[in-house]
DNA sequence: TTCCGATAGCTAGGTTTGCTACCTGTTAAC
DNA sequence: GTTAACAGGTAGCAAACCTAGCTATCGGAA
């Protein structure tokens, strides 16, 4: 399926950490964890996926290490412990966004406005 | 509540026209009804509310009348029909789009990379 | 042999869009 | 007289996701 167009703005890096939160994974394997775990929902270009996996990196979240496999250049990210920190605290954060979001989309008329 | 970063990046719309849904709002009503709505979660500066408002009725989404009520200006904004269209589709990619970010993001480790 | 799809990685640049910071003005309370 | 709440607005920034394009290996199809 196609992205969202802004809709995963900011959320992005929460997929990214749950994609690692289970065991390392090289990028192309978090792509098509994230497509299979969405149910093909979050068909993700890798234009989106490889600068974000470099972002959180650099912010410490994830660590990478270069490998080659069947002559193919690899690059393994793994959660640290800041990573897994930061997951926990996104998810959490999650949970609200999407209460607060659905409390607001999902009701019948408002009550008026006392 | 402070604003969430990106996090409503995409979703400001669903937000605006949800809170128009069950009648017409000026611009400041919008923006109590979304913060008294979601327990104080959007608490959003006029300066994201005014200029989205103006957005998504150049948009055609909703009209917007000039009235003055005790002095003040108001602006009056109502859904058009396409903008009930709009938000009902919204919604529905709302769910969907929350339902992805919940599967993936609420699990325990990951099925192993089969 | 050549081509294509899947795998695996990358960058440059554009665009959208919410936020910060600031402004005008009225009414009511202190 | 000053502040707070109400009501509207703009300019410009900055984040960050997407589009488009690139390199390269391997296996199978044509």
């Amino acid at each position: 399926m196609k992205p969202d167009g802004q809709a995963l703005k900011g959320h992005l890096d929460l997929l990214l950490l749950a994609a690692l939160a289970d065991g390392p994974r090289h990028g192309y394997a978090v792509k098509e964890a994230l497509r299979e775990g969405s149910g093909g929902r979050f068909d993700l270009p890798t234009g989106t996926i490889y600068p974000a996996l470099r972002r959180i990196e650099s912010a410490g979240l994830v660590t990478g290490t270069w490998s080659t496999v069947d002559g193919r250049r690899r690059r393994t990210y793994r959660l640290t412990a800041a990573g897994r920190r930061r997951l926990h605290a996104d998810r959490d954060a999650w949970r609200e966004f999407a209460m607060a979001i659905t409390s607001i989309v999902e009701r019948g008329p408002w009550p008026a406005t006392t």
